[in-house]
Parts: structure tokens; C-alpha cells; sequence
DNA sequence: TAGTCCATGTGACAAATGTTACTGTAGCTA
DNA sequence: TAGCTACAGTAACATTTGTCACATGGACTA
């Protein structure tokens, strides 16, 4: 067995033997470093990838350049916009850049079509994928939608913690305001108070969680 | 030819003949009055519904019972949350609400997902319409990660606009506030601003679109 | 006609956020 | 060590948005 498909097995442990047996056969495997952009906004679709190792971010991109973070992608999982695109030829809403070099097997559009028909557990997959992040930007919404930068704030930095599987969270207040959509000098105001609240301690270039 | 397959013919072109036939033979008509919920947030999803007639909303709700529009549902539409749910019991994220007087057809969840290995075209439209919809809410993201409020006002009047087919919007300002999550007063000041652009003219109960 | 809603207009102020400008400081390296 | 750069802190101010208070005026009804 390739080490690909014991990659494959263990993050993607629901994909029957049939379908990682194609996906071998089939597809490539890319890695990608930090830094690189997969996707870009207004790019035309042409596969999809499942990440293996590492992670990427996917935002959505202002006017001016501005980023605005939707959600993560990590192992196990896929690129939902990428999963569903009808055969036309569709473009990118949305741009995903690698914050930790990047594993994966890029899967081309035609061959996702076939597999929704003759794979139960690629067929899964997908819905599966499709709804949790529906959800995930519903909550994105709710966020900017009903609360104050301070909660924005504190709910950016505990997804964060949680993704990393740390209390040391690595980012510069200029990095925050980016994906946030705000200034550096907002992030690092609301940083203070939350310190003085006793929920952070601060430190250069790390933040440290409290709670 | 009942007249409920005369209706899902036109306004669902797309949908085979087998198709119709089968919804015809399993799934019940209905209607729902202005002002009714259809879907709450939390409540189980048992069934879908296709959109005969009428119009709905369908909205995010806040911790506080704020409300904030995601999309409107017309006919040849149906609700896209409620078309992926595994067969789990899964709640409703979203709280949908009738604007005019809808008409339309209930489906249940088993039903669909038999249907999507079997209906090509019913697997064609949950694909496309789940694929939209994402797509609208990534523009309500943009509009508030982006976007000051009187960018967003227009915005949502042309799109009001739009959604009813005409330019005149039978609107009170307090509903309009509501939608987009803002105080009467804001939206009075910001309507004010446009008529003095030029871009509106402001009755009581009436906005008339310029532009 | 007087009274009562409801929608709207508007001034004054409060609070949150964005912007500008400047300071200090840690870490690097020529 | 001096100089550079990136990061962080912060004061002062502008702008946007939210809130309160109150006025106006149309539509309807007792």
C-alpha cells in the first residue's frame, strides 16, 4: 500500500476501498508551502483538492484587496466550493492560501461527477461537506451581522486556539486586523482590554488565551 | 393533467417527467399565508418545499430575536438548507417566513434522498441550487464585511427591487432597519441622503427606486 | 371634529470604529 | 555597536452608527 493511500485512509476513513482505489489511480498528489495561493477569486475551476496535511485559509476578497476570512481547511476535508460546480465552467467565489505547507490530492471536476453517481461515500462526502459549511459561514454571518469587534475578536482568536490545538496563538495584530477587516490599531486596543480582563496575556508576535 | 403538475411543469422546467410523476404521486400541496414561518431556527428538518407561488424570506436570527435577511425564495425555488440534511435529525439553522401568500409542494427527506441517486434532474437542481445560494450568502458577507451601511441600503433596495419586479418598494423604514439589522432613525437619515442624491424619491409606505 | 395610531423627520448626543501620528522596543545584521 | 525593521502601545481626532427625545403630518375612527 502506498503512503498515499494510508494518508488517505486515515483522514478520509469513510471513502470505501472502491473509491480510494480510483482516487489512486486517478489523481495526483501536489504539496504546496506556505504562502502559495490554490485558488483565487475569479479563477476558473478545474478540480479539487483533499487536504491530507496542513492547512489552508479560505476568505473572501474585497474591492480594495481586503481579505475576509470565511473558515479553514484541514485534514480530512475538502474545498466545498470547488466539490460543487456544475460541469460549465465556474469561477472562484472565494481565494485559499496555505498558512501550513499543504498535502493533498487534486481530484479533476469530471471525474467528481462520475463518483457522485457510483460512490455512496463520495456522495456522503460531499453533502456532508457542503452543509457544515454552509453552516460555518452562517455562523461568519451571524458574527459580523449581530456583534461588536470585541466578541469578533475573541471568537477569531478561540477558533483559532481550537484549530491549532494550542493557547499560544502565533499572529501579528496586523494579521488579525486583516483577516478580521479592521486596523491594527483596533485589534491591538481590544487586545488590551481583554488582557486587563484577564482572558489573554500578550506577548510579541504570541498571544496567549487564558480562558 | 392536474393543475398542480401544470405548475410544477412551468416552474420547474428542468424536473423529468418521471420525476413529476412522482412527486405528484408522494408529495402534498400547500399553502401558507403572509406572515406564516414555515421553518424556525432549531426546529427538525422534516421535509423540503418547492415554491409554486408566492414568496418567502428566509433569515438569520439573532441571540436577541434580530432578524437578518439572507435571501429571498420565489418560485421554481425551493430552500436550500433544508435540501442537504442527512437523514439525521438536523435543526434548522436559518428561520424562513412568507412575504406573499405561498403555494407550494412538501417533499419529504426520506424522498429526496432516494431521488438524488435516481433523478438525474433532481440531483441537478439540489447541485445548482445549493451551489446559488452559497453564493448569495458570500454577497451578504461581502455587503457586511466590506460594505458601510448606505452601500448596503442600496444594495437591498435594488435587489427588493428586483425580487418584485417594479420601483416602487412598499417598505416602512422600520422594516427595512430590521432586515438589515440597523435603527429606523439610520435608515430615515440614509433614505434622506439618496432622495437628496437623487437616487430615490420617499412616500409614506413607498420607496420609488430612481436608479 | 377630536383623538389616536403609525410612519417619518430631525437634532443632539453616545459609543464604536477608523485614521493619523508618534513613541518605544525587541531582534537582527552590517 | 549603530542602524534597520517589524511589532506593539497610545493619544487625539474624524466618521459612522446607534440611541433618545420630540415634532409633524397623514389616515383612520369614535
Amino acid at each position: 500500500m502506498s503512503e498515499t493511500t494510508i494518508s488517505l485512509k486515515k483522514n478520509f476513513p469513510n471513502f470505501s476501498n472502491d473509491l480510494i482505489e480510483e482516487i489512486e489511480a486517478h489523481c495526483s498528489f501536489q504539496t504546496f508551502k506556505s504562502g502559495d495561493i490554490v485558488m483565487r477569486t475569479g479563477q476558473y475551476i478545474k478540480n479539487t483538492i483533499l487536504i491530507l496535511k496542513g492547512q489552508l485559509k479560505i476568505y473572501r476578497e474585497g474591492d480594495d484587496g481586503e481579505e475576509f476570512l470565511l473558515y479553514y481547511l484541514e485534514p480530512g476535508q475538502a474545498c466545498a466550493i470547488s466539490l460543487i460546480c456544475s460541469s460549465k465552467n465556474q469561477t472562484s467565489q472565494i481565494t485559499a492560501k496555505v498558512v501550513e505547507d499543504v498535502e493533498a490530492v487534486t481530484i479533476p471536476l469530471t471525474l467528481m461527477d462520475k463518483w457522485m453517481m457510483n460512490h455512496r461515500s463520495w456522495y456522503e462526502f460531499v453533502i456532508y461537506t457542503y452543509r457544515t459549511r454552509f453552516e460555518e459561514v452562517l455562523e461568519v454571518v451571524d458574527n459580523i451581522a449581530f456583534r461588536a469587534m470585541d466578541e469578533r475578536l475573541e471568537f477569531y482568536l478561540k477558533r483559532h486556539a481550537k484549530a491549532c490545538g494550542c493557547k499560544e496563538i502565533n499572529l501579528s495584530h496586523q494579521e488579525i486586523a486583516l483577516e478580521l477587516n479592521t486596523s491594527r490599531e483596533v485589534i491591538s486596543r481590544l487586545l488590551k482590554k481583554m488582557e486587563q480582563r484577564g482572558l489573554v496575556r500578550l506577548h510579541r508576535n504570541q498571544i496567549e488565551l487564558m480562558i
